[in-house]
DNA sequence: ACATAATGTCAAATATATTATACATGAACT
DNA sequence: AGTTCATGTATAATATATTTGACATTATGT
């Protein structure tokens, strides 16, 4: 485990994005530490964006496009559903 | 099938999306019409936005907000990845 | 012939996502 | 103590998505 992730008590960026009645989950911070511990600047990098989109997305700040989406499951080479899911449900499969 | 379809060529909105070496391929169109034949004004106002989004959107002008993404596969109550799809296929299942 | 419904399109305005730059913090290491 | 790395945050600028309002076309029905 890298210098950051052990301090991060997600507070703000608790990868849960609230829009009107349902919330859209992620699991960016888990497949990216799954996967060699892949940083967000590595992960930016392979799909193209940059460091801080990573963080907002990663962080739910927003809801990104359904391109960037795909790229970041193309990364970890998962299905979409198996990065972000929508509903109340938290993740468990 | 009601009036419009019929005489639409398909072509400047094929419902296929290039971005960068990458295509989206959507279905919207063809679960439009295999719900009762679902008018894009009903569709819209489903998922709460416009009808000229519902037109972009299934045209593929542009990618959309995930969060849309995931509220047209709620109103035809599929996975997400029957109504989009990512990569050079074409949908068959 | 006329009206209506569904679609495609266009241009300008607004909202949101994404970038660019910068700074702060804690962990790991020397 | 000092340095480096990964991360969180903030603000302004730019790009893209979405809205608003309007108009054209074709099919369907009267």
């Amino acid at each position: 485990m890298s210098a950051a992730e052990s301090f991060s008590i997600d507070a703000g960026s608790s990868g849960v994005l609230k829009l009107g009645m349902n919330t859209i989950h992620n699991r960016i911070r888990k497949l990216r530490f799954d996967a060699d511990e892949m940083t967000q600047q590595e992960l930016a990098d392979r799909i193209g964006v940059t460091r801080q989109t990573v963080v907002a997305i990663e962080g739910a700040k927003y809801s990104p496009s359904l391109a960037i989406a795909f790229r970041i499951a193309e990364v970890f080479a998962v299905p979409l559903d198996q990065v972000f899911r929508y509903g109340q449900e938290s993740f468990t499969g």
